[in-house]
DNA sequence: AAGATCATGGGTGAC
DNA sequence: CCATGATCTT
């Protein structure tokens, strides 16, 4: 990721306030100089600072750059002081980047910003404030997903639920996705509790809960939950949060979900003194717009408004809350976002003032038009424009290859070409959709020795050594948290195994106390053998010990103690396997970061909190990654290899989210190529390798979705091309089928027609094969290129005009003729002769 | 209590 | 094909 300011007109950056402050600064001219580079719309989001403002900001329109110049501009006007400002991020990442830039144009005065952060660090900052009201200490425990499966497991099985048939893996995704939608156990519709383990999901959630409480601890989506219910249940508590927060801003808005929107939306209410129970019933987000999916999730909602909290529209004016996002960035459906936050913004903060930032700083012509024509095939978006005053450009190429080896091959080399060039392999990345593709590019980089960096792998605190580590000093920090004593109550290798801890397992249960002090009691009785006694009460005197130590030394070398005094440290130095040095490195690793923090909660906190894998080095390397973990970079050339049918789209969300999934993936398919600046390279391959199994691929039908005039055909560069067999000689493919039927797609006719008219098409002689296939297509004739975009290159969306006109007579290559009833942007509803009323996209079709 | 073997299932993954 | 987890074996 390079600078995103740079081709703007004016670099924030060097802004550097004068000595006097910012405020004095600001003053001092008539337009603030951190003003003077922002475009007329970004300057409108900048300075519209009252009332509830929706910015749609899409792909590379300088988002980042609007949210941190808001608060400098709210700051420097005196409109509030840093710790009035709550603003939220997804990611720590992003919340870093804030804070850096905002670092850079106004000084220290970020470090007064203490309500910049992600949705769960400030939820579980609040959290901690009022623990006690939510039946929790402040110094309780976050749990990651490993620990919460493995809680889940003991519940599961002190229930006798087979795990088999009930897996802990599917409940976990029940109750995140539950409290994702903001619903505690006794709000679970009974239809859904119903759903997991002969009906005993509703009450396997409710005791998970009350298991927390005794762990003392909260998962990742309790830190929302937990706050929301403490607002609710505490409207003083609330009020007083209502009362600090000035201003509310928010990242990435469509990726926030029902808890997080609630969350919001308490927060964004103007607090009124007198805030009579069931005296303002109006609902802000309400009903009378049949969307029932999102009505039954709202639900919850609802209850806030009716128990009085909330401040109808009449009643008070609304918070300032800035929401920017990008509706056609919304990837995190599964998880749980609500593209239904964004797209009723308005609906929801009524007198929003809608700001849509279109103009892309980022990619060239040919890329922002691929991008842009493909993503208006979907329906339920806002609809933006996005506009470049860049040069065209290279044209966004697809290539074919036989088989994901020739892929990666191909790919391979465009890159070693790219470095001959002088392109630095930092700005080179391979976004791919699943992530099972990248073993094949790294197999290939390896052979090829060019230097990769794989981002989003295991990430460090995933790793066991530092999982144990942790475990240790969480025991020492909270004693009730039985996970992180059973993680290491036998590691290293203290001769208490299964016996021992189901035994204190019993003990604890029966006097419904945490493990640790059930082992204290159990060490002055002789329920234990000996050797297992004693090595226990080895074991909870070294703690007893450290604890009393972490009031006395420092945290880090407390932790230096534990690992020495436990034998952690030995356990490793022993093991004779290769990945133990690098084990041991990662455990110093751990304490040098804990350097950072003030103390041991302090560290756990943002350990827990903080996933963020550290920043690798600086060496020139390609990126490898998911495109999910792509969102918010951009490189100079992007390849994004796999677009095939069934991969991307995958078959999964189109068969479990049906049309809704189709239109998250080509939202992803949409942020894979406004990642590129100046070149974006789309492969397909033709057999792909699935769980062990060749398939023969279709291309994708984003392809298709492409408009042929800003794209190229090209052939595969990795050596014999599609064609020549001759390299792999007599294969396994040779039962395959004529894979020319692979070639019959509209996208790919399509693509020979524009082959042979540019003439461009290095060998299109060879083709010949390849379209000669059972389909009806007519091949040869020259198919009318679909929708192109002329002139500015700008995208059409909703609110174009078609090509077509009322009863046109048409042709579909897949549902035949047929005659034009309604038109809506470039959606036209046709009247099938023979396959009836469709909705189709313009491009689809021609005239007859 | 540790290693060996079978069975299962295999989008995307922040916090 | 592969990685992970549950079960079987020593």
């Amino acid at each position: 990721m390079t600078d995103p300011t740079k081709r703007q007109p004016l670099d924030l950056s060097s802004y550097q306030p004068a000595a006097g402050g910012i405020a004095a600064r600001a003053r001092a001219a008539a337009g603030p100089a951190y003003l003077s580079g922002l475009n007329p719309e970004q300057r409108e989001a900048v300075e519209t600072l009252d009332g509830p403002v929706l910015v749609l900001a899409g792909a590379g329109t300088g988002k980042t750059r609007v949210l941190t110049t808001r608060i400098a501009h709210i700051l420097s006007t005196g409109r509030a002081r840093p710790a009035e400002i709550l603003s939220v991020t997804f990611t720590n990442k992003a919340a870093r980047e804030m804070k850096l830039r905002l670092g850079q144009m106004l000084g220290q005065a970020v470090e007064g910003m203490p309500w910049l952060g992600t949705f769960h660090s400030i939820g579980g900052r609040i959290l901690r404030y009022h623990a006690e009201l939510v039946q929790l200490t402040s110094n309780f425990t976050v749990l990651d997903t490993d620990d919460q499966i493995r809680l889940l497991k003991q519940l599961l099985a002190a229930d006798n639920i087979d795990d088999k048939r009930w897996p802990a893996r599917m409940l976990a995704g029940l109750i995140d996705g539950w409290k994702n939608r903001g619903l505690t156990p006794s709000q679970v519709p009974a239809g859904e509790a119903a759903m997991f383990g002969n009906g005993r999901g509703g009450k396997l959630y409710a005791q998970y809960q009350e298991r927390l409480k005794i762990l003392n601890a909260a998962d990742f989506g309790d830190l929302l939950l937990e706050n929301i219910r403490l607002f609710r249940e505490h409207p003083d508590v609330l009020r007083s949060y209502q009362n600090r927060f000035k201003f509310i801003l928010v990242d990435e808005y469509q990726d926030t979900n029902v808890a997080q929107y609630l969350w919001l939306r308490l927060l964004s209410q103007t607090p009124s003194s007198s805030s009579l129970p069931g005296s303002t019933r109006q609902s802000i987000s309400s009903q009378e717009d049949g969307s029932p999916g999102l009505a039954a999730s709202r639900r919850p909602g609802d209850d806030v408004e009716t128990s009085g909290n909330v401040v109808a529209s009449t009643s008070a004016p609304p918070k300032n809350i800035c929401c920017v996002g990008d509706d056609d960035q919304s990837i995190y459906g599964w998880r749980g976002a609500e593209v239904d936050n964004i797209l009723r913004f308005d609906h929801d903060f009524p007198g929003a003032k809608v700001i849509r930032l279109e103009r892309n700083y980022r990619s060239t012509g040919h890329i922002l038009a691929a991008a842009s024509h493909l993503i208006a095939h979907n329906e339920g978006r806002l609809g933006k424009t996005l506009r470049t005053e860049d040069v065209d450009g290279e044209m966004v190429t697809v290539t074919g290859a036989w088989d994901s080896e020739e892929e990666a091959r191909a790919i391979g080399e465009e890159i070693e070409q790219l470095q001959r060039q002088g392109h630095a392999l930092n700005e080179i990345a391979i976004l791919v959709r699943a992530s099972f593709q990248m073993r094949e590019f790294e197999d290939r980089f390896v052979t090829l020795g060019l230097p990769y960096r794989v981002i989003g792998g295991p990430r460090f605190y995933e790793r066991a050594e530092i999982r144990d580590a942790l475990a240790y000093l969480r025991v020492i920090n909270s004693p009730a948290d039985d996970l992180a004593f059973e993680r290491i109550v036998n590691v290293p290798k203290r001769g208490l195994g299964d016996a021992t801890v189901q035994m204190l397992h019993d003990h604890a249960r029966k006097r419904r106390i945490p493990l640790f002090d059930a082992a204290r009691m159990v060490i002055d009785t002789d329920e234990l053998k000996p050797k297992a006694r004693g090595s226990l009460r080895g074991l909870i005197e070294s703690f007893e010990r450290w604890q009393v130590q972490r009031d006395a030394v420092a945290h880090t070398e407390l932790a230096e103690i534990v690992l020495d005094e436990s034998g952690y440290t030995e356990m490793w130095q022993k093991d004779r396997s290769a990945d133990a040095a690098g084990r041991l490195e990662n455990l110093k690793e751990l304490v040098r970061s804990m350097e950072e923090f003030e103390n041991l909660q302090g560290f756990l906190e943002h350990i827990s909190l903080v996933m963020d894998r550290e920043g690798g080095a600086d060496e020139d390397a390609v990126s490898v990654m998911t495109l999910h973990s792509a969102k918010g970079l951009e490189f100079e050339t992007v390849f994004l290899p796999g677009w095939e049918e069934g991969l991307f789209p995958h078959q999964r969300a189109l068969d479990e989210q049906g049309r809704a999934g189709l239109e998250e993936e080509r939202r992803l398919a949409h942020v894979g190529i406004t990642r590129a600046r100046k070149r974006a390279k789309l492969y397909f391959a033709t057999n792909r390798r699935i769980h062990g199994t060749w398939n023969t691929t279709i291309p994708s039908r984003f392809l298709d979705e492409l408009p042929a005039a800003n794209v190229e055909i090209t052939e595969s560069k990795g050596g014999s091309g599609w064609g020549g067999m001759s390299g792999y000689g007599p294969s396994r493919f040779d039962n395959v089928e004529s894979f020319g039927s692979s070639y019959s797609t509209p996208g790919w006719q399509r693509a020979q027609a524009q082959r042979g008219r540019s003439g461009g098409g290095s060998n299109g002689g060879r083709s010949g094969g390849f379209g000669e296939s059972s389909s009806s297509y007519s091949s040869g004739s020259t198919r009318r290129a679909p929708f192109t975009i002329e002139g500015e290159l700008v995208a059409k969306s909703t609110g174009t005009e078609s090509a077509f006109s009322l009863k046109d007579r048409v042709f579909h290559q897949k549902f035949g003729y047929g005659h034009v009833t309604k038109i809506d942007g470039n959606k036209l509803t046709i009247v099938f002769d023979k396959a009836g009323e469709k909705k189709v996209v313009d491009s689809f079709v021609e005239r007859a």
